[in-house]
DNA sequence: CCAATAACTCAACACCCGATGAGTTAAAAA
DNA sequence: TTTTTAACTCATCGGGTGTTGAGTTATTGG
């Protein structure tokens, strides 16, 4: 299916060159096709990108399940299924890249990655932590200092973080979001 | 001195919109000039955003002092000294900010980011951390996280995080970097 | 086999960008 | 005052962008 190539093209151009760098032209020419059947599926660049960052609603049901479980071992758990969502399979992972890229060059992004960490992470995952009138606070600083993390992998590329072994990164970082999650 | 109302302008809109989005025409708008000034001033876009994210060597000296004192309060003090840092005043905190929003959109922008927290953080932090053969790995993976809370709180404007005052985000976040600086 | 519909290409439009070069005004030096 | 130098504007170039509409090829259904 084109349709499906174009979008994994846009997918990939999003990801890897943010929003503005990722021209409609070049993302026909990945998948081999003429710039204009891509704004013929998808409209325009803008619903392009809205749908290259969607992402199935089951791809977070892994990181949900962290949050449950003996509360001793939470940050460890955390940490893991926070990688995995965004070091993972590319079919995951590159919607998420290109939010975070988009976020920060686009507004339209700044938006759609608001209302994912506010609604789809925040919402659904702070319920679950002990403890109650800081909780929501709790999991936004501990999921940015996460994000903080991926963006210095995966996008700045940062050579010390980038040569750390997952492993290790978990040794150093887990007890910290251990830390911010249930308190001291 | 109308050179220096062009470099703030730019400053400006490179950390509110970005390398693509501020555009050279903006920019010489904001400050009630001709675009064809600009160019002859600094040469071209590139170099105008290289002068716009040069900052002070005395900026670093607040946040290298943090590192100095007891270690009980390293992480209260660095996390503060790090807030400090990237949301005071606008002529320090804008290139940084044009920093982190150039390092995703801009290759360029990503390479400064890296070196600058390369060689202007980690080389000369991580030797003030007690411990040895990790201890760049824990400044760089402390930075991490700390540039994310500002990512989610200046740039993506997570409303739990903005809404946190500074004084809840160091009781949050401080015994976390402290675990981070100096282990368990 | 033929008609209808979808998939796809081509050429072009209007727009905005960074950059250039020549020309004009203002200030400083002689 | 005259000359030199800097500050500044104007019009324009070439190039890349998203988007459009018409035309072409392929695929499907009767």
């Amino acid at each position: 299916m084109t349709r499906q190539a174009v979008l994994e093209a846009a997918r990939s151009r999003f990801s890897q060159d943010g929003y503005a760098a990722a021209t409609i032209r070049k993302i026909a020419a990945d998948a081999g096709v003429d710039a204009s059947l891509v704004i013929q599926f998808y409209g325009s660049k803008d619903a392009l990108f809205a749908a290259a960052m969607s992402l199935s609603p089951t791809a977070l049901t892994h990181l949900s399940q962290a949050f449950d479980g003996p509360p001793p071992t939470l940050g460890e758990r955390v940490t893991n299924a926070f990688l995995d969502l965004w070091e993972g399979e590319s079919q995951v992972s590159e919607p998420l890249l290109a939010m975070l890229r988009a976020a920060i060059s686009n507004d339209q992004g700044a938006a759609t990655l608001r209302e994912f960490i506010q609604t789809r992470l925040l919402e659904q995952l702070s319920p679950k932590l002990p403890d109650g009138h800081d909780a929501a606070a709790r999991a936004g600083f501990a999921a940015a200092m996460l994000i903080g993390i991926v963006v210095g992998r995966g996008i700045v590329k940062v050579p010390v973080l980038v040569g750390t072994d997952r492993e290790s990164v978990i040794r150093l970082v887990a007890p910290a979001i251990q830390a911010v999650l249930v308190g001291v």
